[in-house]
DNA sequence: GTAAAAATAAGACTCAGTTCTATATAAAAT
DNA sequence: ATTTTATATAGAACTGAGTCTTATTTTTAC
């Protein structure tokens, strides 16, 4: 029953509002202010991401169908498909709030930080986010782990993180092409530097600091690793 | 008639032979020691290789049904499957000896440098196999660039690379916790590094020295970012 | 209340991938 | 050389994802 608070409670905060209407909380808008067609299809999304959650909990994401998915949320495939492009999609319902949110937490820090600065602390608010929500991501990380088909579509989807950072730190080089390249290629380690820290995160039940964990790994790539046991 | 050649030389020496006879070249083992058996699996998959490579360069890998590349080679959609796990497998059927290759490589500095120092060597190497077929990887990437499907897929193969980073800095941390965190994240920042260095020169078209590229952006990884204008 | 607009249901369709069976052909045994 | 065994292949039936079209229902605007 956690599950099911979980699932009602993010997807309709930081995904279905989203699409239509930008970034708010429940306090910054109210649900009344939205007319009944809007409200219909927020109950038809949120239906079907439960009914595909709990199916593929309990019986895996490849023995899921999205016939049984319809059926169970009441609705018609052809529905299931308007509102989720692929089967995939439903597994991983708030990717875009999750690029925004990095967004702007980047943003945040611009002026007061170099680019470099900037992306580092936005990942850090990132990671301090993912805390808070480590139950639900705890959830979903089972399903994905559960199937390996989902697994490079996860990758797929992070891999989204890689060109904010990118675009963050390219903001600073315009009209500077050598320095172009050392972006590109610094926004590429931060990623893989993420990536490799959220996996061990995960794979120790999200227990760890993530914070912490960030912050530190993110001072190899200031630092370097020239003065370290794996010098060459 | 470039590609041509190429598919039939690649596709011959670099995986239709691995499966069976590991690595090794046209003058290490002669085709003549093979059965019957096994050149006529060697030309059904080579014959389903050239006539896949054909199509989704002519028709695009959306457009081609696994049907009309077996029709094609003149063998059954049955046989394509045998050969193939899907249809995508056959965009990649050199994978797996990149991979090999990558691992004997970096294996070959081993003993003469530190386990980064290894790595960073082995990867040189690799880049300067990458120059050498650039024809046959300037081939794979337009097929590839030109589906988004099948985008997401290298990324996928691609981060075997990873794996092979990860497991050659690991060896060196063995009984040491601490560093094999510290493993783990400079294999994630390696591996990002590199993926951002081959996006980069692939869309140069592969005309860059790409052992110049990757020697350079590694030293951003030893010397670190601290003093550089993305500094903190 | 009525007309326009949009959401949905239903079903036909394509194609990827699986599974099974029958047949052809190569390898091994005698 | 002939038989036996193993395996490559063809073919066909099947499942399920995703697309597309059409008809029906619901919401909104007037």
């Amino acid at each position: 029953m956690t599950f099911k608070l979980f699932y009602t409670t993010i997807t309709m905060h930081a995904n279905v509002f989203w699409e239509k209407y930008g970034f708010f909380t429940e306090r910054s808008k109210s649900i009344m202010e939205i007319s009944l067609r809007e409200r219909k299809k927020i109950k038809s999304r949120q239906a079907l991401a439960d009914a595909a959650s709990q199916l593929f909990l309990e019986k895996g994401f490849e023995n899921t169908t999205a016939d049984e998915i319809a059926e169970k949320a009441e609705l018609s495939r052809s529905t299931f498909f308007r509102y989720f492009k692929t089967k995939e999609a439903v597994v991983f319902p708030q990717q875009q709030e999750r690029m925004e949110r990095l967004r702007e937490l980047i943003r945040n820090h611009e002026k007061d930080h170099t680019p470099f600065g900037a992306v580092k602390l936005g990942l850090l608010d990132m990671a301090a986010y993912f805390m808070e929500h480590r139950d639900e991501l705890t959830v979903q990380r089972r399903i994905v782990q559960a199937s390996p088909s989902l697994q490079y579509r996860q990758v797929d989807f992070d891999r989204e993180w890689e060109d904010v950072i990118a675009e963050h730190l390219l903001a600073a080089t315009r009209f500077k092409r050598a320095d172009e390249h050392r972006a590109r290629y610094i926004a590429g380690a931060v990623f893989g530097l993420i990536e490799a820290v959220l996996r061990g995160w995960f794979d120790e039940g999200c227990q760890g600091d993530l914070v912490k964990m960030g912050g530190d790994s993110m001072d190899i790539l200031v630092e370097g690793i020239g003065g370290g046991e794996f010098d060459r």
